[in-house]
DNA sequence: GATACCGATTTGGGATACCAAGCTGGTATC
DNA sequence: GATACCAGCTTGGTATCCCAAATCGGTATC
């Protein structure tokens, strides 16, 4: 909205302060990583709220743990203000939760996780049905092409990303703004279960079978099959997801990860 | 949830206002209507959303209409660290959002109706079909029971609230948290624009026999039947809803509304 | 009269001080 | 040794204060 310029930010200004005085300031040593592509500087909760996420999507940070406030002031080099903002937009993100005064990183939670299935096929069929009724379906190839730029050399994380990217841009390309966010926020929920999951090469490879047989539908308007193919995937994904985890739980738990239900 | 509503809101109390130095502390002087239906005392977080919402929900501040952080803090008695907070949620929820610097009350945006009614098809007829396979269905009852309690005497706000309420209720039925809170959000945002809808006596009655269809559906356990009474249902709705707002648009801009798209 | 410029005011972003509730560890009592 | 109790620390909630950017008026210039 802003071609709102430059402004390189603010100068903090608190090289005294006891509390953190270990924080330099913002202008002099802008933080790596502190504007956003377009160049626009960030603000401190646009900061605070990408890097936590990232760590806890990442399991830097484990389901289950305990986070404070003064603990992500002083770890990314922020005042409360701007955490506490973060931390109430990733509350709304369920990526955190509350434990009655405290913040917690949600736990992994089983039955969680096959309600967010369901609904999951809900959108994501809508979406799909949505595509395949319009026009012009060309940008399926767009998504066809992120798929195959995946091979044995791709590392793993790349792989996880344009599983769930799949998805994402799948939806997106119904054009229905709503369709599409809650497609993206389900992912964003189900993406560190994911990587818990114990998945062998056949799993991965049958997955990215089923995303090029679900594109194939939509390129020539198959609404029905590609809607079938589609609840399928993502109905299998849950179950070998769950099971994995259910099977694994001890030792996520050993690794310190709280898993429920 | 909540047997909701009503609540009219809490008396405020910011007679004083511009300093409030003279303010006590929350915990020796609970604010009048501060406490939730337990008891627990509200924070200030808790009580600016709550009422802001309500605000903005019954149009008092109209869409469109700025909203400033001070206004708030004043409006409410509370300071800008909580209304900061709530203000993040409420944009959280599509009721406010930044025009660049400042907070603006969302405005009606005729293409994000049609949008959300293709949403809330494709999550109320998930929810729908996974009631209509509940063993278990006998809380339809209490659902037409709501409807039934509406009759020519009830004011008009009931019969809004309860329009709404059914749907969020069918969904709750699911027992899946994700498509419940789907369709709460949903009705959320189109609240504001039914209000606004012109709608006749006949209409209402229209809306109120197809809503007792669906329940019959279901409690028969009839799932193709209730998703097509359903759908069909949203989408009238929806037509209704934008063709109303359409024609009434010039009409809505002189109330100070801004209707968009 | 239109416009460009400049300063005062407003506004959101951020930092920090203070508070009350809750937790923790240690101590005293039985 | 177990338990009740209390002081101190931790933590989220809140109130303020400062800052820079944006906005708004008014004025001077053409």
């Amino acid at each position: 909205m802003n071609a709102s310029p430059v402004a390189v930010n603010a100068g903090l200004s608190n090289m005294i302060d006891k509390g953190r005085r270990d924080r330099p300031t913002l202008a002099s040593d802008p933080i790596a990583g502190t504007n956003d592509l377009n160049g626009t500087p960030m603000s401190q909760m646009q900061n605070v709220e990408k890097q936590l996420r990232e760590m806890i999507l990442g399991l830097e940070i484990g389901p289950g743990e305990r986070l404070t406030e003064r603990w992500v002031e002083s770890r990314f080099g922020a005042s409360r203000t701007p955490v506490r903002a973060a931390l109430l937009r990733l509350e709304t993100e369920g990526l955190i939760c509350r434990d009655s005064r405290s913040w917690t990183v949600s736990p992994i939670n089983l039955a969680e996780l096959e309600q967010i299935a369901v609904y999951r096929e809900a959108v994501e069929v809508a979406a799909l049905r949505l595509t395949c009724a319009l026009q012009d379906r060309s940008a399926v190839e767009i998504i066809e092409a992120m798929l195959d730029s995946c091979d044995d050399k791709t590392p793993r994380e790349e792989w996880h990303r344009v599983g769930m990217d799949f998805h994402i841009e799948l939806a997106r390309l119904s054009g229905n703004e709503f369709l599409f966010r809650a497609v993206r926020d389900a992912m964003t929920r189900l993406s560190r279960a994911r990587w818990l999951e114990v998945r062998d090469e056949a799993a991965l490879d049958r997955a990215w079978a089923q995303h090029h047989a679900i594109l194939s539908a939509v390129r020539v308007g198959d609404a029905n099959s590609a809607a079938r193919l589609l609840s399928a995937h993502i109905i299998g994904s849950r179950d070998r997801l769950v099971t994995s985890l259910r099977n694994d739980r001890r030792g996520l738990r050993a690794r310190g990860f709280a898993v429920v239900a």
